[in-house]
DNA sequence: TCAAAAGTGTTTGTTCTACACCCATGC
DNA sequence: GCATGGGTGTAGAACAAACACTTTTGA
């Protein structure tokens, strides 16, 4: 700032909105919330919410994640910032949109009936308020890029889980399919996975080795993609 | 947003601060201003100002950056915001940072004298207010990455310029030396430059032939790579 | 016994890396 | 004639892409 002429400046409105992914059924999901209420009633938009005057806007994020989740320590980065002054016809407001990754298991049941929340597959998303849209694909394109250079997909998936899963999820992510050889010659070469001696049955009949992601050899891979 | 209730939300003052990337003297350079009065009085910060309540955040970064350096139309990209509750000691600010990419041959001297800003190579920073230089830093690695796939450097070269200069300013970019031949080989085969008959004969006796950026044919280019 | 998903290697083409000498010119 | 930066090609390594059959087991 060149100036200190703070009494001249005019504030604006702050507000965070929340684009909270989760995989289910073999699909990357968004948790929108129906709006029960006018203006723009029985439309969706995300979860979102005001930021206050001393508080840290990274912080903001969190508190309205988990009042509107339940959820805490959950995988959340900064997207960007939608500034246009008419983008909410009602009033201006500025809002920094943040991405979640979360296991939807973990997700308080309680709270989607209490907001009236729903998981919407990537490619099925109703029409949204504002520019959210424009919101979502900006996280969805962020997350593609993320995905492939840092292990942030396994914040998405249970502790233990199957690699026709993990490439499920991927190919839900880069919304194209994956050969499954080369898929796991590529994870076999980076070696970050513990293989357990257990099967999942629930997918097939033959059942699927579980793994486990181990942080510390992550660390220790060079150049990770994916 | 959840609730309309807007009177109740406390308004927070927003700025855009900008990174302003020049080249010079094959070094890559970021441009800043020198505050010559209290408080954080002979430090230096970026170029910055505060967001108009009817304008779009957009547009306030090129209106700030038109006021402080004369320049439009210029290449500029929103890169994050910042938003640490005591970020600024003295007041409450919220700042979203855009990085604008510029051939300083065309910057307004003028202004440089007038808000006695300076050009510094970014691996020769001097001590930045506030967290500015968290901000020259994730502008840095975002302008790494965004150079890789996409042709943004030639906003930083004259119109025409030579393969040598190019080179450098690669490297100025990522800090590191880069093969020659290499680096020639992978240009050709994306064949998007126009070679002169025409040679810049001011950095060696032999001369270097002069290129030109087209776009056209840039845009034909699949997977654009550095 | 068969349907359904899990698991496994090889070959080929492409891209990346490392590396050294000649050229043109001004001095 | 020599110092300075400009310009060029090749060989080996690493990586990416394409591709088909066997295994297990519940129904």
């Amino acid at each position: 700032m060149m100036d200190r002429t703070y009494k001249d400046i005019q504030q604006i409105t702050l507000a965070v909105d929340c684009i909270i992914f989760g995989f289910n059924d073999n699909r990357l999901e968004v948790l929108l919330v129906h709006r029960g209420f006018e203006p723009e009633k029985d439309r969706w938009s995300l979860m979102g919410g005001f930021v206050g005057n001393h508080e840290d806007l990274d912080d903001a994020a969190n508190r309205v994640l988990k009042d509107l989740s339940g959820l805490e320590d959950v995988y959340m980065e900064q997207v960007r910032t939608f500034g246009k002054a008419k983008r909410d016809p009602y009033e201006r407001v500025v809002s920094t949109t943040y991405s979640a990754l979360i296991l939807k298991d973990k997700y308080n049941k309680e709270l989607i009936e209490e907001f009236r929340a729903k998981w919407f597959p990537i490619d099925e998303l109703p029409d949204l308020i504002f520019d959210h849209k424009e919101m979502v694909e900006s996280a969805i394109r962020r997350l593609q890029r993320r995905v492939r250079t840092f292990p942030i997909v396994f914040n998405l998936l249970p502790d233990k889980f199957t690699l026709p899963q993990l490439q499920k999820l991927y190919e839900g992510i880069f919304q194209e399919e994956m050969d499954k050889r080369n898929f796991r010659k590529k994870l076999a070469t980076m070696d970050f996975l513990i293989k357990l001696d257990e099967k999942d049955m629930s997918e097939s009949k033959k059942g699927a080795f579980l793994y486990r992601f181990n942080e510390k050899k992550y660390n220790k891979t060079k150049n990770f993609t994916i």
